[in-house]
DNA sequence: GTAGCTTCCTGTCAAACTGACAGGAAGTGC
DNA sequence: GCACTTCCTGTCAGTTTGACAGGAAGCTAC
């Protein structure tokens, strides 16, 4: 501060991205296997470097999903996770890491035309596992991502970001499930998911089909913020069998 | 990607401190008048640019914190609040920066001894007030400081990081009556706040005299979540008189 | 000392919410 | 038709919430 001559040190900024959706009842993370050192053949998170001096973050972000994953900009729930910046996080130098957390509904095919050609959906918990080597510490941002996610599921409509524009109230059920680690009883769940407020709105008089009696459809509210919240019983943390 | 000599652009990185603490039954954020231009005479957050290429997001912003308000690094909770990288957000080029969200109980003195010689404790409503101009993006900051605030008060401990070590409940519902900007039933409160388990803990037969009746002092509990929450009432949304 | 003031703390009560569970409604396949 | 699935409505006891009464324990004024 005192030297006038004094010039900030110029860092590389990155954005990674946890990318969550739901596939057999599981909460799973898009993964790439590196094809590049360091940490060839480990899995990492998609992202990528700023592609030019002014892009902003969040359009790097939707760049990535798009090129990584094929995702259009519309079609999923994108916000902020955190910064990752501790030096040595890459062996390659300096790197602040801007984390972003997306939810996409379940898709029809997993990873259609990518960029990066190998990318997988993993169970997050499989994920975390200790013997899955994942690269950089994407080990932590995918471990707060699964936090957000779960303290967001709470008091915020997140949980309606998982499931398709009409949705019933089982299929938002089972996100709560997956995602928490926790069997819910359908009834109180029901009854619960129904009286806070502007949380999801029935959809016409339509229906739809599977196996049993049809369920009503949905569509979410205007409401992001739950009042009251959804009550997370006090964690069994076992995935439901 | 295609170009292998293409090189990722490196930008500069700064960290801007949100110090909140309590005075005068209010929220109030650390501001300093900017000496220099851009914004010359406007007010802005604390912060700065990395010190040098390897330093540590974190250890910058206690850097910062020691030396533009005098804070030592254990008196104070710490955390960081997000990211932002808009261009343009600083006209000489393109800074990213890290935001930190600080909490600090009272203060003897409110800024002694700092570098920045002309820094105010400003009410957080003023300092977001149409009239009030802050420098860069930082009116933005400070909202999204106050919104963390709120809800962590929710279901977090967050609010005994406003007290001093011992404290008594009735200082402790001042901070949520500050922070949401609403009134609390006093006996309501005490009981909610001592039926969530570990939350605070009676400290010793201890008393402390002021006006009326001694009150027992309580100290910061093991439980850093809140369950079930602390309840927040529907938004009046107006500073208690 | 006592009256009057302050703040702190305990207790009560009705309304609302929660968790556990019974059982009927509305589809499927056989 | 029957068995089986899932969806939806209801009941009921235990707990939590919000509103409020009133006593306890300090201070100051007289």
């Amino acid at each position: 501060m005192e030297d006038d001559s004094w010039v900030p040190p110029a860092v590389l900024v990155a954005v990674d991205l946890v990318i969550f959706t739901l596939r057999e009842s599981r909460l799973q993370v898009l993964l790439v296997e590196r094809g590049i050192d360091p940490f060839r053949g480990a899995l990492a998170l998609p992202g990528g470097f700023l592609a030019h001096p002014e892009e902003d973050l969040l359009d790097t972000a939707h760049r990535e999903l798009a090129e990584e994953a094929g995702f259009a900009a519309d079609q999923l729930h994108l916000e902020q996770l955190g910064v990752y910046g501790t030096p040595g996080r890459d062996p390659r130098g300096r790197v602040v890491s801007v984390a972003y957390l997306a939810i996409t509904p379940r898709l029809p095919e997993p990873v259609a035309g990518t960029d990066a050609s190998d990318a997988w959906w993993i169970p997050t918990d499989r994920a975390l596992s200790p013997d899955t080597r994942l690269a950089f510490d994407h080990r932590r941002i995918v471990a707060d991502g699964v936090e957000r996610a779960r303290t967001k599921l709470e008091h915020s409509a997140l949980a309606t970001a998982f499931c398709a524009p009409l949705f019933t109230i089982s299929e938002l059920q089972e996100v709560y499930e997956a995602v928490w680690g926790v069997r819910l009883d359908p009834r109180n769940f029901y009854r619960k998911v129904q009286s806070v407020d502007g949380f999801i709105e029935p959809a016409g008089p339509v229906r739809k089909t599977e196996n049993g009696r049809p369920a009503r459809l949905f569509r979410p509210g205007p409401r992001q913020s739950l009042h009251p919240p959804m009550n997370r019983p006090p964690a069994t943390e076992r995935t439901p069998s």
